[in-house]
Parts: C-alpha cells; structure tokens; sequence
DNA sequence: TACAAATGTTACCATGTGGTAAAATTACAC
DNA sequence: GTGTAATTTTACCACATGGTAACATTTGTA
C-alpha cells in the first residue's frame, strides 16, 4: 500500500516506527490470549495483560485503544487459525480415510499447540458468541457445509456407512478441541499436572481408530 | 433433624418461615444457572439475578449470604446431577453395548434438559475449575476409574477392542456436553434457532453407531 | 540540528458492583 | 392480641476497572 504511493503525496510514512509497534502488538496480543483463556473475557482486566506484557495500561491503550478491540483481535486470529484447518479437501490423502485421518490429527495437534486459543474460542461460543457470531455466520458456515458435502459424495459412492455428517463433524469439533479446553478435568482424570505429547497422541490414536471404523470406512 | 429434639429445647423452631425460604432459595438458584451460564462468573452480577428472581439485590444476600456461595450452590447441584449418569455400573442393560448406549444416551438427555447447568459446568473447567478442583478429584475421578475398570474387563474378556479407557470417556463426555456448551456454534451450523428432541435424537443415534461400532462392540 | 510523528507517562474520573449496617415490616406460635 | 424470629427495605460504602486528557519524551528523517 505505501510503494503505491511512491512519488505521490505520502512516502514512507506509514513505517515509522512501526518495529516497535509490531513487536509490542504481539507481545499484548500473545499476552492477552492467554490471560482471557484463564479468567474470560469479563474476568480480565487490561491492567493486568499491560502488567504481563511490560507495559503501562496506558500505554498498552495507545496500541489496542479498548478492551473490546483487543479481543476482537484475539479471536480473529484464532479463527483464521481454526478456519485453516477444517477443509476437509485441504487435507493431504487421496482416499476419504487418510483425508479424515488427517483432519482430526491436525485438529488435536491444534489442541496441544493452541491450547489457550480454544480456551478463548470455547468461552466465546459458550456464552452465546456475542462477538464471533457473524464471523462464524460467514466464514464457518460455508466451510463446514462444503465438508459435509464432501462427506456426502462419500457415502454416495458407497465408501462410508450412511451416517449424518454434521454430528461426525459436532463429534471431531468436541473430542478434539477438548483435550485443551478440559484440559482441567482430563489432567485430574490421568492424574497427571501437564499433558504431554505422549497423552496428545494417544487421544489421536484412538480416535481416528474409533471414529475411522465406527463410520465403516476402510484404513 | 428439628424432630430429633422434640420435648428438648429447640422444638419446631427452625421450620418457621422454611416455606418462604425454600421457594425463594429454589428460584434464586434457578435463575443464577441460568445467567452463570450465558455470562459466567465474572460477567454475571448478582443484582442481574435478584432482579430476574423478583427480589432485591439485598434480599438475596439474606438468602445467599455472598456471591461466591450462591456460584458454588449451583455448581455442587449440577456435579451432583451429572456424577449420577456417569456410574457405568448403573446402566440399565446386561451386555456392555447396551451399557454403553444407555449411558451415551443418558448423557446427551441431560445436555438436552439442562443446557444451562452443562455451560456452568463447562466455563469452570475451561477456566482451571478454580471451585470444583477439589470436588472433581474426590467425587468424579473415582467414579471414572471405576468405570475404567470396568472397561478393561470387557477388553480382556475379549468382548472389545483393546482401546484406551480413558479417552473413550473423554470423547462420550466432550461429544455429549457439545450439544448443550456448543449449542450456539451448533445452531449456526444447522441454521435453526433451536435444537430440537429430533436433533438430540439424531446425535444420539449417531453418538452410539459410531461409538459402538469404532470399539468394536456388538450391538 | 530541527521538527514532526510516534511512543510513553502522569493524573484523573465515572461507573458498576460486591458487600455491610441497621431500621422497618411481616407473620407465625402462644 | 402479642412477642419474637424471619424477612424485607433503606441507606451506604469501598474498591476495581475501563477509559480520557494532557503533557513529556524519544526517534527517524530532512
């Protein structure tokens, strides 16, 4: 945007200072998700992701100008992230057991690497996405319909039982994204502090065993 | 309790005003599920709910004597509910796969009665179950280790796949809560307003194909 | 060096909210 | 009816928190 208005009227201007700017912007943002997946939206106060980022709230005010912005913010990123990775037709794989295999391994990957993202994500649509609804209206919507149609042509063609996908794809959305945001509840089931990587791909294992056979589709 | 001193001090004192006081506290605690679950904790004031319960912020105190235990009230009631459908035990049925349909089914009938309760649930364990921990530990733990046990005895008495327990329950938990915390994500993606029994009658018929069959259970 | 934009700090405020204290009222048991 | 405990109302308050305004400082560029 700016190199098109070179020999124009304003040069260079918009880069100012804009190293700074970008790595405080990241800091606030990588702070603030955090600290909303803990304690919500309403139980977070911007003093203290200022406090945790370095910086005055004040100060942190001059980049993010409200609380409601700076969150905005946060979900967005999230959702491009999630987005991502729920093309079914994105997957890698030929055959509709290796794509669906795919999916749900790159969704528990998400889990374990994006653990507070879907923190912040699940509290949002828990408490009726005040914020996400549209976003989910227009972007997820299209994307998961197109994965249902897929799913469709599947069992048209006789390679799955002939099951409902929208509650196949309900069922890898919850099984999945749960191993962070019960991350609570599944640590005292295991009776272990942190989940490790190990624990990560057991759930993986076993659900695309389940989820592959429980569909009648061939590994 | 009152009739354990008949004839000694205190006769019939406490049960004065017990009706007034029950009706109250039954429609506080309704309403306080109702609005911990669409705006959690932090986002719910207690004045919001004495005014939905049709009393005074004040009055409501002289019932629930602060806001903390009235959000405890509630949540103890709701654990209470959902650690009584998660004995495997007491599944009506003889055979595992039967067991483990009713218990699915069991499951998702209560998303369907008590959304509400099922999101107050759910935002406190996503927010590290600050007060719950300790009740999650010694009530819930031991019942899914029992159940646990039991699986494996069906493992090893060869009537399943030799699958991971504990996943096996994380999956029927998350995938069963989803109708009830997700209902709003749910709802978009079935553009309806409202789920209805035929959808809860559609995820539990799937839930129980899919699951059944992916373990390796006989139906 | 000078200047203008970008960044940071100081001081402050309005509001919502959880909670307390005490007085007023109601209603049951006798 | 009357006294006593249960209930309700009135009047407050302390505090956290989101946000604003103005001033100060830094820094890249001409």
């Amino acid at each position: 945007m700016t190199q098109d208005l070179i020999g124009k009227v304003e040069v260079e201007r918009p880069r100012r200072r804009s190293r700074v700017r970008e790595a405080h912007e990241a800091k606030i943002l990588s702070v603030a998700e955090d600290i909303f997946a803990q304690f919500g939206y309403n139980g977070t106060s911007i003093e203290s992701i200022a406090e945790r980022a370095g910086m005055s709230k004040q100060n942190m005010l001059y980049y993010f100008p409200s609380k409601e912005v700076l969150y905005l913010r946060v979900l967005a990123s999230i959702l491009d992230l999630w987005l991502e990775k729920m093309v079914l037709l994105d997957q890698d794989g030929d055959d509709p057991a290796t794509m669906l295999e795919n999916y749900i391994r790159g969704k528990i990957e998400l889990s374990r690497t994006h653990p507070n993202g879907s923190k912040v994500f699940a509290n949002e649509i828990i408490n009726g996405a005040p914020y996400l609804k549209n976003h989910l209206q227009s972007q997820l919507v299209p994307i998961l319909d197109a994965d249902v149609n897929l799913v469709r042509s599947w069992i048209a063609d006789g390679k799955m039982d002939p099951i409902d996908p929208y509650h196949l794809f309900f069922v890898i959305w919850s099984s999945t994204q749960t191993y962070a945001d019960f991350s609570t509840q599944i640590q005292l089931s295991l009776k272990k502090d942190q989940l490790d990587v190990e624990d990560f791909k057991g759930a993986s294992d076993f659900l695309t065993h389940m989820v592959l056979k429980g569909i009648g589709l061939k590994t």
